[in-house]
DNA sequence: CTGATTTCTTAATATAGTTTAATGCGGATG
DNA sequence: CATCCGCATTAAACTATATTAAGAAATCAG
């Protein structure tokens, strides 16, 4: 992936000229971290929102016994960071690491705040962001109700193909919302059909 | 509840004078359902948002067991709808019914897109429901895969205290993604200490 | 007011998923 | 090159929650 890929994801969603790009992107810096390194950890105030160039970034929280729980996986194209925290100031509830060596582009609170009052529909663009995700997340919360782990299993798979072979299992079991060794076994019992 | 919580539940998150709230105010219509009518189906498309006057709507789906999962329960001054299907015209997933007699305010798509137009400051207002909507439903995620169904209950009873009173068990049982059975046990778990 | 229907409770039994623990493997590191 | 540490696998015992069933209580329709 490259940065060219950047623009085509916004122009998905907004028609943008030539010089409306250059502004949104020369808000952006670019930004490098290595596997196992941190870009947010809970606590903190989450100061930008991440956008994935290549890598792969991991959004969890650690709960009061340790255990850690994967909110989602940000690999290419996909945007990353504890929103709440980012447009609140408060502090985060969400850790952001690197599973692969990842480079993002990164935006701050104050400038995306002066990009809404010069181009408007810059608002338009992060607000269909915000509601696809919305959706997702309830979506995510109906599955988790109303599927076996085997199910959610599969429809991880289908929907992230790539993803299962660059990723440690346990953090695929962490996103189910299982233990490493149940994902296991429902890997054998669907291997054995 | 009343029709003027309306202005203040708005002015809550952007500033607006009374000439711009006359023409937002003119965009909802107003309806009255009885309890366990519908406002919408699954598998229809999603023509309005509602905000809630008075009453209670509940928004679930129905999965292929047959079994009911409820993803939230709108009060007063609440919305509630199919975000997704509302904005994409696709089919709904989810269905939305009342759970009491219930008075809402509905506005369709074509003139939230029409407000936004003339009056861009309110697609900042919808960012930020939805935002926190999102915000919401993230945290509703790790919350479902790291505490017991005890600990839910009670996050539940001490977020929407009165609501208890108001409706079934087995919906908030169905809200927490367990039997109504099982909530019947915690129940007197908890009435024992 | 009354019968009918739905909801709630209780308890016995069943199951999906966890915990613990032992074993082997592969990739990072000195 | 050897070592080591994290990860995956397997299996046995365990636990939280589901299922089934039946009676009690509450609510609704006529």
């Amino acid at each position: 992936m490259n940065k060219a890929d950047f623009r085509k994801h916004v122009s998905r969603i907004i028609d943008i000229n030539d010089s409306e790009w250059e502004y949104f992107r020369s808000l952006f810096g670019s930004r490098k971290v290595k596997r196992k390194e941190f870009l947010l950890r809970a606590g903190e105030v989450c100061i930008h929102e991440y956008f994935v160039i290549s890598g792969c970034l991991r959004t969890y929280n650690i709960d009061t016994n340790g255990f850690e729980h994967v909110l989602m996986f940000s690999v290419e194209n996909w945007w990353a960071g504890d929103m709440h925290s980012f447009l609140s100031g408060e502090p985060a509830f969400f850790n952001v690491d690197a599973l692969e060596d990842t480079e993002v582009l990164q935006i701050n609170n104050p400038d995306l705040e002066r990009l809404y009052k010069k181009i408007p529909k810059f608002e338009r663009y992060f607000r269909i962001l915000i509601q696809n995700s919305f959706v997702n997340h309830q979506k995510r919360v109906i599955q988790n109700m109303s599927l076996s782990a085997e199910e959610r299993y599969l429809i991880f798979v289908s929907k992230y193909p790539k993803l299962e072979q660059r990723i440690a299992q346990k953090q695929i079991a962490s996103y189910l919302g299982i233990t490493p060794e149940f994902l296991s076994h429902i890997r054998r019992k669907i291997a054995k059909k």
